[in-house]
DNA sequence: CACAGAATTTAAAACGTTTTCCGTGCACTG
DNA sequence: CAGTGCACGGAAAACGTTTTAAATTCTGTG
């Protein structure tokens, strides 16, 4: 309205502060009542008449009240506030969006707010979550690429700090996660290359350090060992490699005897980079060799439907996540909150 | 240190509630001074003697004070929080998480936080900047993927909110904005198709509705009038298309008569989808027709070094938007915060 | 019809800051 | 040495909520 105050804009172009916003006072003199009481009739207090209750929530709707987080925040020590810590690998594909739109979802009709802490880019991951349990920061936290002795966890378990994970860990004390059943996914990738009539199988794994290496392995040679088929392992290459050097790789590879002719690639970078390594050489998708990937996106067989896919929803991760760690925050024991998604072989519509 | 309150883990398994945490009072107690004094020394007030404030300073380095953020929004209604609006369409390729680990660094330092508001999946996007406006839910506000008038913009403006946009508008008002040239991406891309001696060039196009549609249609059309080419430009597509329709299209097309032999893909998934599609029809890359993408990750080139790139730097973009912001909020005029990209022609090393 | 007890409502304190308004004590001036 | 001004520091109020403790009204009963 009356925007006279400022000469010009050398001063921040923002509206008074919180001009008449409404506050539980508005509403404790709009209605006769005391503040107390419009407090504890929107809190759903067990000790208001029913009357007062249904009134006050009418004239809260009709002003458009909302509480204000800072002083809930102050008085409570309550946050309303959930974590995620970023990952530099997710960079990548999409992957921190999906979760993070997951997450949104689950958040949605909660008091609960989405930030993002990225893995401040000098110190550690570690040190972000000893800042937000030191400085509560938030009412709980999420990550990813979880290690078998984590010391993100371990430092959340011993401060009883409530949080999810994507991914396992192998300590004792049991805490709420979210994984994809990398096991399964290895093993029927590895499974299906056999069917095709594949002679030898190959898997490009995670970085060693993260827990989901050992179930790929794993679930990778249980299949090769189940059909007794030969095999080999890349040593110098992982997931986190840069594409160029797994194209490379398999272009440098595949000219060589004894080259294996199924790829089993868990991700899509290294899926396009195998089949552009592959085709360097001269080799075709579908006759001369096979590929079964993980696919978190719709690109893959979107653009090359000759690659076998087998999906993992991010986003339903996120959201999974998201719900199991309101649960938490709450109390809820922790045992019933692990949820292991299972590989899905047909795709979700968007 | 005594855990002995609660039975099990029926309850939230929070440490006591901000026990101990050191506040204005704990230094105040410390060092003998007054409250006021203690907050003003931290505060670098004119009023408070060298002495005192380093002894305060040290004092409060030493316990390892850090202010209640809840307590400062309270007193302040500054929330010390930067929103991000999270569109669906960067759920792909990382687009959303580059530009937020550009905005993180740019907040380093600061006492900003990063809260991502996505896009509230039923109500657009304006609703969810009309909220935090209202209630004062950030002090400013980044988002992307600009029209010419933007309602998110207009309603911005209208309130004197901070913001940055990624992505330029029409409105006669200036704002802040940090944009990739697109014009020049579009331009040269045309060029370079041209100059290998292509016969027919074509591009595919944002949607018609986003502000950079215009600049990139006039960059490639102004190629295309300089060197007398043949073009034509899909109408059936655009660059949120999915994968396969891109795909699909590009094969179809290509095995028409005059079908064109230099293709401009402001993105990677397009890219993909083009050499896809080229190679179904036997077409080879470098030879019978080249690609010109625009890149946002390393991806492309590490794969396919024969698609000649144009890198579109969207973590520096992330960072600008966060630096600008940060002036916005202190009240610079809007007129110096204003940034346009230059296209890259060499890669960053990460 | 007075009164115990339940049912409902209220006053006031507190959370940790920032800020407005004052009170010191001191060094000068005249 | 009274008075003036300045440099420094402090008391107290306020932000909007939740919560503790207490006050008020209402009910039915004897």
């Amino acid at each position: 309205m009356s925007r006279i105050e400022k000469p010009a804009d050398s001063e921040p172009a923002r509206s008074p502060p919180r001009a008449g916003k409404p506050t539980l006072k508005t509403i404790a003199e709009l209605t006769g009542l005391a503040i107390t009481t419009v407090s504890r009739a929107l809190g759903n207090a067990p000790q208001i008449s029913e009357n007062t209750r249904r009134r006050v929530h009418e004239v809260a709707a009709e002003i458009g009240y909302l509480p204000d987080r800072a002083a809930q925040r102050l008085k409570t020590g309550r946050t309303n506030v959930i974590s995620v810590l970023l990952d530099p690998h997710e960079e990548i594909l999409g992957f921190g969006t999906s979760i993070m739109h997951g997450l949104a979802r689950a958040l949605q009709a909660t008091p609960y707010h989405l930030i993002v802490t990225p893995n401040f880019l000098d110190g550690s991951n570690v040190d972000a979550v000893n800042y937000i349990i030191r400085n509560g920061m938030a009412d709980g936290l999420i990550f990813s690429r979880t290690e078998p002795f984590d010391p993100r966890v371990r430092l959340l378990l011993e401060n009883g700090f409530p949080f999810v994970t994507h991914g396992r860990t192998e300590f004792s004390t049991p805490h709420a996660f979210v994984d994809y059943d990398n096991f399964a996914f290895a093993y029927e990738a590895a499974k299906r290359l056999i069917v095709k009539g594949r002679r030898k199988v190959t898997i490009i794994l995670p970085p060693k350090r993260l827990t989901f290496y050992q179930h790929m392995l794993h679930g990778f040679m249980t299949a090769v060992r189940e059909a007794g088929i030969a095999y080999e392992i890349p040593e110098t290459l992982d997931l986190d490699s840069p594409a160029d050097m797994i194209r490379d790789y398999v272009r440098r590879r595949s000219a060589e005897p004894d080259a294996p002719d199924g790829f089993a690639c868990p991700g899509e970078v290294s899926a396009l980079a195998t089949i552009t390594g592959m085709s360097d050489q001269g080799f075709t998708l579908g006759t001369e060799y096979d590929i079964v990937a993980k696919q978190t996106s719709l690109l893959l067989s979107q653009i090359q439907p000759k690659v076998e896919t087998i999906y993992e929803d991010l986003k339903a991760a996120g959201e999974a996540m998201g719900q199991l760690l309101l649960q938490r925050i709450v109390g809820e024991p922790v045992e019933d909150l692990t949820i292991l998604q299972n590989p899905q072989f047909s795709f979700p519509t968007p």
